[in-house]
Order: C-alpha cells, then sequence, then structure tokens
DNA sequence: CGCACTCTTGAGGGAGCTCAACATTTGTGG
DNA sequence: CCACAAATGTTGAGCTCCCTCAAGAGTGCG
C-alpha cells in the first residue's frame, strides 16, 4: 500500500524521504498505521467515503503538516494533491524497545497532533451552518494564510476537492465563485489562481470581523 | 476564570479533582491553557462562536476524553453540559523542569490527542453534506456507542446543544426526530431519553451499512 | 398557580442540490 | 502542430430540504 522509494536494512528510525506524484495513493482507510508522514513540499489531502460513495475531504496538508497519526489503522485515505514530498516517522510507541531520543520524537508527536486537532477544530467551527459564500470566503481566508497570508492565492486543488471538503456540490462552488468576482471580493484567474481584492468584504463575510 | 477548589501549595504536579455544575463554564476561549483536563464523570461541552453571534459545538466529552489541550491559549470554550468531575492535568512542556516521570505524561497526553483527533475527524466526516435525518442518525449511533452500547439512550445535552453541534436548528432537530420515530426508528421518552427500536435501519440511514 | 424555560408543530420562502447542457483546458496520437 | 477525446469547469431551470417566523404544548420551580 506504501509507495517507498525504501532502502532496506536502514536504521529503522531513521525518518524516510518519499515521493508522490500528484493523484498518487499515500495510504487508504483501514491500513496498518506503523508510520506517520510529515509533508515537506506539495500538498496531499485526506479523505473518507461514505457508504453511499460519495467523498468527504478531512482536510488539506500543506508543508510542515502532518498526516496518519493513528492508532493501529488508518481512518482516513490520503492522497496527493499536487506532486508531494514527504518524510516518513515510524510510530512512537510508549513500549518500543532502545532507539536514539524517544523524548524529542514525543514531543514532535505532540506538537504535530495538537496542529492537526486544532485545524479538525477550526474546521468543524467554519462550517456548521453557513451559506455557501460564507464557507467560501472562509476557506479562501484559511488558504491564504496557510500559503503565507498573501493576496495572491494559488489553489492546488480542483474544484471537486473543494467542494468535498466544504460539503457543497462543484456546481454550487463554481457559481458561487463567480458571484464573489462579480462583487469584486476577488478575482478568478483560471482554474488554480485567485486574487483577494476586497480582504475586509472578505472577513466579514467570512464572520471573522476581528482576529 | 478557572472555577478551581485548588489547595495552594501542594505538588503543582498532582492531577487536581475539579467540579462543575450543569451549565458552569470550565474556561473561555482565549484563555491562557496552562493546564488540560480529562473527564471522570458527567459530560462537558467545547464550542466558539461566530461574529455573529452563532454558536457551534465542537465536541461532547464523556468520561475519559480530554479537553484543552491547546498551545498557549484556549481555541474553544468548555462548559458542563450536566454536573461534571475532572481531572485537571499540567501541560508537558518540552522545556519544562524535572518532575516525575515526564515521559508517562507524554504518553499519556499523545493518546488523548490521538482520540481527541479521531472524534474530530469523525465530526467532519459525519456532517459533511448530509441531511437532517442521517446527521441525527450518525448522531444517536455515535452517543449510543459512547456511552457503551446499549440500545436505550440517555441523551445529557438539551435540543440547542444538539443543534449547534450538528449544524441544524432545534425546530429541524425535533421535527426530525419526531419523524424518525414515526418510522419507528427510535421511540422518543422524554427530551432527553431515546431508544434504538430499529439498528440496521438506523444504520443504512447514516450511511453505515458496515463497519 | 403563574412564570420561565424547553420542546413541538405548522406555514411559507429561500439556499443549494439535481438534471442538463455548454465551455474550457488538458492530454494523446496521427 | 493539429485533431480529437477526455477531463474539468461554468452556467441555467426547476425542485427539495431546511430555515424563518409564529404559535402552542409540556415541564420545572418559586
Amino acid at each position: 500500500m506504501l509507495k517507498a522509494s525504501s532502502h532496506q536494512g536502514r536504521d529503522p528510525y531513521a525518518p524516510e524521504l518519499l515521493h508522490f506524484r500528484k493523484g498518487e495513493t499515500i495510504y487508504v482507510e483501514g491500513d496498518p498505521a506503523p508510520s506517520w508522514f510529515m509533508v515537506e513540499t506539495g500538498v496531499a489531502r485526506t479523505c473518507r467515503f461514505h457508504a453511499n460513495g460519495h467523498r468527504q475531504l478531512t482536510g488539506f496538508q500543506y508543508p510542515g503538516d502532518v498526516l496518519g497519526y493513528e492508532q493501529e489503522t488508518h481512518r482516513d485515505s490520503a492522497e496527493a494533491v499536487t506532486d508531494v514530498t514527504m518524510r516518513r516517522h515510524r510510530m512512537a510507541l510508549p513500549a518500543s524497545p532502545a532507539a536514539g531520543d524517544r523524548t524529542t520524537d514525543q514531543s514532535l508527536a505532540i506538537t504535530a497532533l495538537r496542529n492537526a486537532l486544532d485545524n479538525a477544530n477550526r474546521c468543524i467551527f467554519l462550517f456548521g451552518r453557513r451559506t455557501a459564500p460564507e464557507r467560501l470566503a472562509a476557506f479562501i481566508l484559511m488558504t491564504a494564510e496557510r500559503l503565507g497570508g498573501y493576496d495572491d492565492i494559488e489553489l492546488p486543488m480542483c474544484r471537486t476537492d473543494i467542494a468535498d471538503y466544504l460539503g457543497l456540490t462543484i456546481h454550487t462552488v463554481s457559481r458561487t465563485l463567480t458571484q464573489m468576482s462579480r462583487e469584486r471580493l476577488i478575482t478568478i484567474d483560471g482554474a488554480h489562481r485567485c486574487r483577494i481584492l476586497d480582504m475586509p468584504g472578505l472577513r466579514s463575510l467570512a464572520g471573522r470581523h476581528e482576529d
């Protein structure tokens, strides 16, 4: 399941660098989870599938973000949104045999988990009982912040990803973005690029007057 | 902000037992977060408020669940749904001074965070682009599992809590529950008690044919 | 008993989904 | 390089689900 450019027989605790091409699967829901990943370059997505086939994205992971830190088996699937480079870490099991600096490892894990939890809670907050324009405004602002806070944003994911993340259809996403550009909040330049024109207006729409 | 029945001058690392009465505030968004909590008895809820005043619950915490494990300041508020007993733990800072078994403490934190993250992801999954009946079916099943897997469930929270958690209005929650009892999926016995009549039907409605 | 609070129920309207078609971009082979 | 196909994105019309507004019923407490 794990596509690794691995070298057998190396130090099993040295974090390993892996490459995935756009669209490739990193791991699948239900796979055993002996390791977790931190994005170095590119963007990944995590998702789950409903019984009815509907896909729900649970998050996008940018450089520095962690994914796959779960007990026993993975609770979601992960795929590469763009070409992506990730570092694979061994699970820091409490009862693991002697191996280097476990404490540092655990601290790293705690920080990573805390960030992941914060992101998850932010999502729950952002997308509970909100209109399509509010969700998209929040999404654009969130993405802009992740990418460094510039007004010019490269959206690495396709419309379907955005829709499955925000709990909308691609039609509504498309229509709403068009509407937002009509209202001079943003400009859309192709499918993967947009620019924030009216930051206060966008923040207000997202329900973030302060912060 | 922290209402503690604390004894000054005790071992600062001994987890402390706190009591909160139904409706009492445990901590508030923005408070400094020098400690985190684990529920012993009762139920708590975490929530955030939108600029427009709308409340979004981010989770319910049952015995064994953790809350407030955040960096620097709390990212959400926490309140007691019922009378609740919690154990307060010190943050295990990587650079904290010598104090007992830090490693065990960190392992505990990792387990707690992992569970919290799993719950958060489950919520994102359950409530993305789903109808009111689907959300409520999922909610009832989730609550039943949390309470031990019995068919007879005591819902400790009020309708407003359920609505703010699922991103619905109390009207829709009420109407939908009534409808579900008309369809013989559940019975409603007062505001805080329900019984699952048709488990397969409920699982199917929640989109969980297997698992 | 009366007040406050929570929950339930109904009628009407609007946001977003469905169905359908078209436009644009990307990829592939001649 | 162009022709064509496939994938992705945009736009419109109609309908459904859930929110809004409004009122009534049940419950707990002084």
